[in-house]
RNA sequence: GGGGAAUUAGCUCAGCUGGCUAGAGCACCUGCCUUGCACGCAGGGGGUCGUCGGUUCGACUCCGACAUUCUCCA
């Protein structure tokens, strides 16, 4: 059975058990603060279990994108060893909130793997909850009785609590869980040895499919259980293990979710694939790595994240410079590579995951630029390698950890390097160096965050904001302190709110909290899932009491202004650039616009005027705002509002427009109420961000004409420094014009100048012992004019000294010059310092040039008298 | 968010512990020789040494701030 009908089997059979089928989240994980990137079929759907939100539907299923690179789930490192580890994977699960329970459950499950999938019965086990004395937790008897329907009672084995009770966290919902294994060993094997006795032993063959959890408690903060009012079902089933159970191999790379892609890089590497796992066999393990880190990297590329220095874009950025390093040292791939692979994977998706086929070539070139950019680094860091001097054939482990982390160069091909040459490396040097690098950074991300105060039990913050700034009775229903570096701040969460936390790149409010005669400073609002908060530097004396929220209303419709004109300017670039022209990142505050968004050219002076005209256009058509604030997704669809790549969307939408045929987003910002409030827009700047990416900034309102009224100033003053010519651009022409010809001329006079000095001074020329010289005062007020003439002297005449004196805006200045043949007898570095004396200053040089400054002009000419003295022995 | 590094001619880079009036290769221009795949030879043009301060007799070089880029960590 193909992966592509065994995915759609799943989808098709819960469907038909009346599940609605949903789309899979995007991997990167935006309102969660404590996940960065989706790593369960369950994320999107923890608030139901929560309790924070109502589901639209009671029975759900789907295939989630999970991606397990960082964090507590971290695989990144283990694979290409192994058959079963990947970086991203498919889930595959069904979810009941609070409809079916256990009976229904295990049921679906049995049928779809027996019936749907054809897995022999015999295969299969089940592993149910056995107990756990210590929390008082009787075994999970239900489970084994529902089993006992489908399975010999030999085949149903309890489980411990670590492998069969499952919870999300410290504390919230939890609950026993039954998982299914299949065994999937040859007949003969399985004639030997009971697959009971293997079931969770790590055995290869042996594994795990699917598992059920059963959420019917909620574990409190002292530890106890208590029953849930609705008992809730999640499951997971992994879905390249299925495939590879299902399309009988033993490692999920030789399943055909794999093979397309391993032929490709056959083909373009001409390394034949062996499938060993022998760590020795490098070739094989690269190819595994490659084929496996394109898929987490193109999938979160789609879903909006950029390799970047930071955050999730790091993770990225490191996932794709692993394949590299691997396809670079083992297959002997020297260029960009992986990009080639992204038209395969989205063959492979199309359908599936529409983000990939539509964004295909978007993706391939942001992976090509990266690539290209980190194989530059490490051609840096193989030239830096082979000009290091090594002493006894060891490379320090502070030198190799420079390389890594200045230079960007990967300790393993520091390694390799070092090896081919017959060097070693101080590797625990090196580790010591990442270990202080890293409580460096640890230290400086310390941030403390105190426990919730609960003073109401409310859990909603309601958003008032769009439609007033003011809230006159709001009540604090909960706070808490976060420190971080030595400054304490307050988090305050309110019943009701005017404040708009930052989010969809738009900054936070701010405002004050008025508590009877204290008023008290919002300086910042952020989000934390769907809860809204203020962060003061103080809290009301009485936390109690009801207060007045008031958002600082000049800074907040500053910001309105510029979101807007951001939804206009989208649907211009749209129009202007093209469809392909999608946001890729937005950040909106009092000050200015900025907008990120996908296009291969920078835009021509010509496109940035047509888009800024548009926008001015429609300011002044006035268009009034349309919001509906719950409008289902697939009536905004409908609508033909833009929807995101990378974005989440709920059942119920929020959507924005200004004239719907013109420009219709969905959006939770704020927004003016009619297009005219923008007033004007100036586009001040257009860059590149990253491959594939550029970036408008612009301003509006007071400060678009602002920058206005300022270049008019800068022209105004320039028209009256010019004494108001008719064409200011012809005036300034000309004067750059004359400016080169008195250039040309004073050059030329100059070395005229040069000349007659020069043979001037030349006829002072005194003869010495065997040398000539030359002591003199020149009235040259430049020291490199000096300096020159000097040089210039010395080389046409030789055998010579000469001293020159002279000042420089009331500083004296003495300059030694003497020929290379006579150092040994006169060291100008040495006459300029004794002659230094008399000016009250120091100075030196090299034996044959040698300057000094000083403080005393008027002890210049005693220093040229002494000069004469020295020269002539006197 | 924190640490490290880089910024020198159109491009790629050298310039060590301050002082050899800032160099190389490629590219460009002129001339010669030749017309065989990076031709050769001779000559030449081109640099506010990222920006702004400071230390010093003297700063590309040392110190500080800022900007941009790279890189590692969180």
């Amino acid at each position: 059975m193909r992966s592509r009908e065994i995915r759609q089997n799943f989808l098709e059979f819960f469907a038909s058990k009346g599940h609605k089928i949903v789309p899979s989240a995007p991997l990167v994980n935006k309102n969660d603060p404590t996940l960065m990137f989706t790593n369960a079929g369950m994320n999107q759907f923890k608030d139901y279990f929560l309790g924070n939100k109502v589901p639209d539907a009671r029975r759900v299923a789907d295939t989630q994108k999970c991606l397990r690179v960082s964090g507590k789930h971290n695989d990144l490192e283990d694979v290409g060893f192994d058959g079963t580890h990947h970086t991203m994977f498919e889930m595959l699960g069904n979810w009941s909130f609070g409809d079916y329970f256990k009976k229904e459950a295990i049921e679906y499950s049995w049928e779809f793997l027996t019936k749907v999938c054809q897995i022999p019965k015999d295969r299969l086990y089940a592993t149910v909850f056995g107990g756990d004395e210590k929390e008082g937790l009787e075994p999970d008897r239900e489970s084994l009785e529902i089993w006992l329907n489908y399975l010999p009672e030999n085949r149903i084995i309890y489980g411990s609590k670590k492998d069969n009770f499952w919870e999300m966290g410290d504390t919230g919902p939890c609950g026993p869980c039954t998982e299914i294994h299949a065994d999937i060993r040859p007949d003969s094997e399985r004639q030997q040895v009971a697959g009971e006795t293997l079931v969770n032993m790590d055995h290869p063959l042996v594994v795990e499919i699917w598992n059920n959890v059963f959420i019917q408690f909620n574990r409190k903060t002292n530890g106890e259980l208590e029953n849930l009012p609705e008992k809730h079902v999640d499951t997971g089933m992994g879905f390249e293990r299925l495939c590879m159970v299902l399309q009988q191999k033993d490692k999920s790379y030789d399943t055909d979710v794999f093979t397309p892609l391993i032929d490709f890089v056959e083909s373009r590497t001409g390394i034949k694939y062996t499938g060993s796992y022998n760590r020795e066999d490098k070739s094989d393990v690269a190819t595994r790595v490659v084929v496996d880190h394109i898929r987490a990297v193109a999938f979160t590329i789609a879903d909006g994240e950029l390799p970047g220095n930071s955050g999730a874009g790091y993770v990225i950025r490191r996932i794709l410079r692993r394949a590299v390093r691997y396809y670079y040292s083992f297959l002997g791939i020297k260029e960009p590579f992986m990009y080639s692979l992204v038209h395969i994977l989205a063959q492979e998706f199309d359908g599936v995951f529409p983000e990939l086929t539509a964004q295909r070539e978007f993706v391939s070139k942001v992976i090509l630029e990266e690539e290209k950019a980190f194989l530059k680094t490490l051609q840096g860091g193989l030239s830096r390698l082979d000009t290091l001097d090594l002493k006894d054939g060891q490379i320090d482990g502070k030198t190799a950890f420079e390389l890594y982390d200045t230079y960007g160069f990967p300790i393993d091909l520091t390694k390799l390097i070092a090896l081919e040459k017959g060097w070693t490396i101080d590797e625990t040097g090196f580790q010591a160096a990442l270990g202080e690098q890293k409580a460096r950074s640890r230290a400086d991300a310390q941030k403390e965050v105190g426990d919730w105060v609960e003073l109401l039990n409310h859990p909603d913050c309601e958003f008032v904001g769009y439609d007033t700034c003011v809230v006159n009775q709001a009540k604090i229903t909960k706070y808490r302190t976060s420190a971080s570096k030595g400054t304490e701040v307050f988090h305050i969460v309110l019943d009701r709110t005017p404040f708009y936390g930052e989010s969809g790149g738009q900054v936070g409010d701010k405002g004050v909290l008025i508590s009877g005669s204290e008023t008290i400073h919002i300086i910042d609002t952020k989000k934390e899932n769907d809860l809204i908060i203020h962060i003061t530097e103080a809290l009301p004396s009485d936390v109690n009491a009801s207060v007045v929220a008031s958002v600082n209303e000049n800074l907040r419709n500053a910001t309105s202004c510029n979101h807007s004109a951001v939804h206009l300017m989208h649907a211009a670039l749209h129009r202007i650039v093209g469809k392909h022209a999608l946001q890729k990142g937005q950040d909106v505050n009092d000050q200015r616009l900025r907008f990120d968004f996908s296009h291969f050219q920078k835009l021509t002076d010509e496109e940035l005027n047509a888009i800024e005209a548009m926008v001015n256009d429609k300011i002044r058509d006035n268009i009034v705002l349309e919001e509906h604030r719950n409008m289902p997704i697939e009536d905004a669809r409908n609508l033909g509002a833009m929807m995101l790549f990378g974005e989440k969307y709920g059942e119920f939408v929020r959507v924005v427009s200004f004239d719907q045929s013109f420009s219709t987003e969905l959006c939770g910002g704020t927004h003016v109420s009619q297009t005219g409030n923008i007033g004007l827009f100036k586009i001040v700047s257009e860059s590149a961000v990253a491959a594939g990416v550029r970036r408008i900034e612009a301003v509006t309102s007071a400060k678009a004409q602002e920058m206005v009224d300022a270049q008019i100033k800068i022209l105004d003053d320039i028209k009256e420094l010019l004494r108001n010519p008719a064409s200011p651009v012809k005036a300034v022409h000309d004067m750059i014009e004359e400016n080169k010809n008195f250039r040309k001329e004073i050059e030329q006079l100059q070395t005229k100048l040069a000349a007659f000095l020069k043979s001037e001074l030349k006829s002072g020329f005194a003869q010495g012992d065997g040398f000539s010289y030359l002591v003199s005062e020149v009235n040259l007020s430049d020291a490199k004019a000096v300096k020159d003439l000097a040089y210039q002297l010395e080389k046409e005449t030789g055998n010579t000294v000469i001293v020159f004196g002279s000042v420089n805006e009331g500083k004296p200045l003495i300059t030694v010059i003497v020929s290379e043949n006579l150092t040994a007898r006169f060291h100008a570095g040495q006459m300029v310092k004794t002659l230094a004396a008399n000016i009250k200053g120091g100075g030196g040089g090299q034996p044959f040039f040698a300057t000094a400054g000083g403080s005393d002009a008027s002890g210049l000419s005693n220093a040229l008298r002494q000069a004469k003295e020295l020269l002539t022995g006197a």
